[in-house]
DNA sequence: AATAAATCTGCGAAACTATGCAGATATGCA
DNA sequence: TGCATATCTGCATAGTTTCGCAGATTTATT
């Protein structure tokens, strides 16, 4: 069997885990902390059970991990890497976000980590 | 409207558009040289039209771009770095490809450049 | 003009994903 | 124990993507 089927096939995989708004989102409100999934779908202004869900799809794929403090489950990511190669996906996309220069991938990062609406 | 948001959106949608593995295949297939459509399904083994369809929602989104030269449509990358990004993200997935060590990521990228099985 | 090669387009069926809601667990506190 | 909070699970519906095939275009060749 190709190898390189292999490798596209689980490529493919991971793309279509992070290729949704709220997950991505997810991912970058993780970056640099955990937090908990009240946390989450408050400052995403998601329903807690679409967060829950998010997550656990995060975490079979191992993007995410949990720990559980009393009723609270602190996620965080197991490698905070992927916000970053994340970001970088904004490299390919033509001259559609309006406002901002989508050479300046350091701009979208700095938004990403401030509290700038 | 919070320009996270609109920025998730948009990374949403090219990681929806890449998360193929026959898309994929194509996009590293076509790393460093164009190739005609006939070319790209027969050293992918999938059908013409199949081809064809990936490659025009590549277009459509910038990924690609096309040069027709007599009944031959060349496709080529736009932005030739986004197949080092993707094969970037093979960092992020835990230990499921035997045989490749996940962590040397060069070894992969030599595996896609070469002519190997 | 007729034919062949290369590629594209359209369409229905099957497979997959997202969404909203209701109810189930699990934990902490009075 | 009983109640509130935090989170998870399951399910039905709606929406999207993929796939295979048939037919339409376009260009080169005879």
């Amino acid at each position: 069997m190709p190898s390189r089927m292999v490798v596209a096939r689980e490529l493919g995989e991971i793309f279509k885990i992070i290729a949704h708004p709220d997950r991505i989102r997810l991912i970058e409100e993780l970056r640099g902390e955990e937090k908990d999934v009240n946390t989450l779908a408050e400052s995403l202004g998601l329903p807690g059970p679409r967060v829950s869900q998010h997550l656990s799809l995060l975490r079979a794929h191992r993007i995410v991990d949990e720990r559980r403090d009393g009723r609270h489950h602190y996620y965080h990511l197991i490698q905070p890497e992927i916000a970053d190669w994340i970001v970088d996906g904004l490299s390919f996309i033509e001259g559609k976000l309006a406002g901002i220069s989508t050479s300046n991938i350091k701009a979208v990062r700095r938004l990403w980590a401030s509290d700038a609406p």
